[in-house]
RNA sequence: GCUCCGUUCGUCUAGUGGUUAGGACGCCAGAUUUUCAUUCUGGUAGCAGGGGUUCGACUCCCCUACGGAGUACCA
């Protein structure tokens, strides 16, 4: 009988959200919505030392940005709340104590010296592999070597005590992972991992366990790094008697550092210029700031897309998803085994592809937010007329602006290079004539009446039009290169036009 | 070191015993164009190596190499 499918995304809020956790929380939300399952958040942080502040509004706006909704989270509620860890605290003890009584768990005094002496010792000895478990606990210090009143009283005057889990000594742990297949690991490669820290806060392995269960969570999907210690995980199901209700497990490859090898740091992406977390994020300590894709200008459903395809793929040709197709094609089944290289080519090939879908009102929208910005007057059809002529050219919404600038603002200076190229006698013949042609033209140019215009002009002096474009263009916009020339004649209109080519006139020199 | 995971063009990938190994990004070339970009067309380039199994292996098994992750009172 199949269970509902109820899948959580689990950050620890120490800062922003990474987006590796970002395609995480992906997967889990397509995997989520395909099963007609939930999608719950639960925040991870029972380390307080590592708490920083803003990190979980960031979580929030970040996956809220990418569309990813969220059906229980600490800000929605939901029938299993709460959903902070922090603030679940004291259910974890419980069943700690429930290990310790049944013989899976036992109370630990050590201190970090001695676990710190220990490891030394045992790697002085040469044992392969040094670590506090079944072969090592009978010399240290804990429950399992005291006698019980000694280790009463030592926990009522209040010394310090971790609680470890009890590793067997000979158990083969088997887990089916939905990703990998089986994996086998022998229990004495485990070491007696530390289930409630000193502090009465659980580590992670007994608070995502405890919780998984009481949120009754249908299948874990999680980076490839919980891999290693999924075995625990196994094991305190088992001890704590719900193997039953186990969710199952699919580790995702990791995302790598584009050239070499390696997990995709911050690093890596600073040096190679692009984006690594969703959003721009100021550190509340050192205030330092560290770009976010939404500020660069990625598109949401882009970004999206684009993470969808690191790992995964529906096996068809197609590319192009939106999120509710994406939810239609996934499935667990078909995300790749190995690492993923990020290539941020791709993302921006993606952008491109999603901002030339867009409205031509949202298109508008976007010019005008640059040209607000950019404190640059303009009559609104204006701005859409140009929007559409810079669309197929732009990859980012501000490259609408670096575009189409030109048609709002006069040249201040002209690339000398083209000048010295194109600009000639002849052209500023020509430029002279045209710029006569338009003032004396009784009607708005439209882009053909434009053509017409200077073929006429071109036609009077026996020269072809290849002949002078380049210095047309270079005393329009100043530059060598740009979007059609026409139009952007019809787009400035006639007086605009007359008198920028009157400009370059008085300011270039004829040489040649 | 030890444990686990992985390995198809530069990159993301399709491929589940018989394919000219397919697509996309990138790159290169050509076409179009008033330039650049777009667009279109074409091209470049890959099964890590070695053993098996089989009539036949990219596909299954083993070994090696290489890569990655984990190895904390961090998640």
């Amino acid at each position: 009988m199949d269970k509902d499918v109820r899948v959580r995304f689990a950050p620890s809020p120490t800062g922003a959200l990474h987006i590796g956790g970002v395609r995480t929380a992906l997967y889990n939300y397509l995997f989520a919505r395909k099963t007609g399952g939930t999608m719950i958040l639960r925040i991870e942080d029972t380390d307080q030392t590592r708490y920083v502040p803003g990190a979980e509004e960031y979580i929030q706006e970040a996956l809220a940005w990418a569309g990813i909704e969220l059906n229980e989270s600490p800000w929605t509620g939901g029938p299993f709340a709460p959903y902070r860890q922090s603030e679940r605290k004291a259910s974890y003890m419980e069943y700690a104590q429930k290990l310790v009584n049944e013989g899976n768990a036992y109370y630990a005094f050590d201190t970090p010296e001695e676990l710190e002496a220990m490891r030394e010792r045992l790697k002085a000895a040469r044992v392969a592999n040094p670590q506090y478990d079944a072969l090592s606990r009978m010399q240290m210090r804990n429950s399992l070597t005291m006698p019980e009143d000694e280790v009463k009283a030592r926990i009522t005057s209040g010394e310090p005590y971790v609680i470890r889990i009890k590793v067997p000594r000979k158990e083969e742990i088997r887990l089916n992972d939905l990703i990998r297949g089986w994996v086998m690991v022998h229990s004495a490669t485990l070491d007696d991992k530390v289930l409630m820290k000193s502090d009465g806060m659980p580590t992670y392995h007994l608070a995502n366990v405890v919780d998984d269960y009481l949120m009754k969570i249908s299948h874990v999907i999680r980076g490839e790094e919980w891999l290693p210690s999924a075995p625990i995980h196994v094991l305190l199901y088992k001890f704590l008697g719900w193997e039953e209700q186990m969710p199952q497990f699919a580790h995702l490859p990791l995302i790598l550092k584009p050239d070499g090898n390696g997990k995709l740091s911050k690093r890596d992406a600073e040096r190679h210029g692009f984006p690594i977390f969703p959003l721009q994020w100021t550190d509340p300590n050192g205030g330092e700031q560290v770009a976010g894709f939404r500020e660069e200008g990625y598109l949401p459903d882009a970004l999206v897309n684009f993470l969808a395809f690191l790992g995964w793929s529906p096996g068809s040709t197609e590319e192009l998803f939106t999120m509710p197709q994406l939810i239609e094609a996934f499935s667990l089944e078909r995300i790749g085994k190995a690492g993923t290289k990020f290539d941020i080519d791709k993302a921006k090939w993606y952008n491109q592809q999603y901002l030339r879908m867009r409205s031509d009102d949202e298109l508008t929208r976007m010019l005008q937010e640059q040209l607000d910005k950019n404190e640059v007057e303009y009559a609104p059809e204006t701005a859409r007329k140009v929007a559409l002529e810079i669309k197929e050219r732009a990859v980012f919404p501000q490259d609408l602006w670096k575009d189409g600038a030109v048609y709002f603002i006069r040249p201040a200076r002209y690339d000398e290079a083209v000048a010295a190229k194109k600009w000639n006698a002849e052209a500023a013949t020509i430029i002279e004539q045209f710029a006569d042609a338009v003032e004396n033209s009784s009607q708005a140019l439209t882009a053909e009446g434009a053509k017409n215009l200077l073929q006429e002009v071109l036609d009077k002096n026996n020269v072809k039009i290849g002949r002078v474009m380049q210095a047309v263009r270079l005393a329009l916009t100043g530059l060598g290169s740009g979007p059609d020339l026409m139009n952007m004649i019809e787009i400035i209109g006639n007086k605009e036009t007359a008198e920028r080519l009157r400009t370059a006139l008085h300011q270039l020199q004829v040489n040649g």
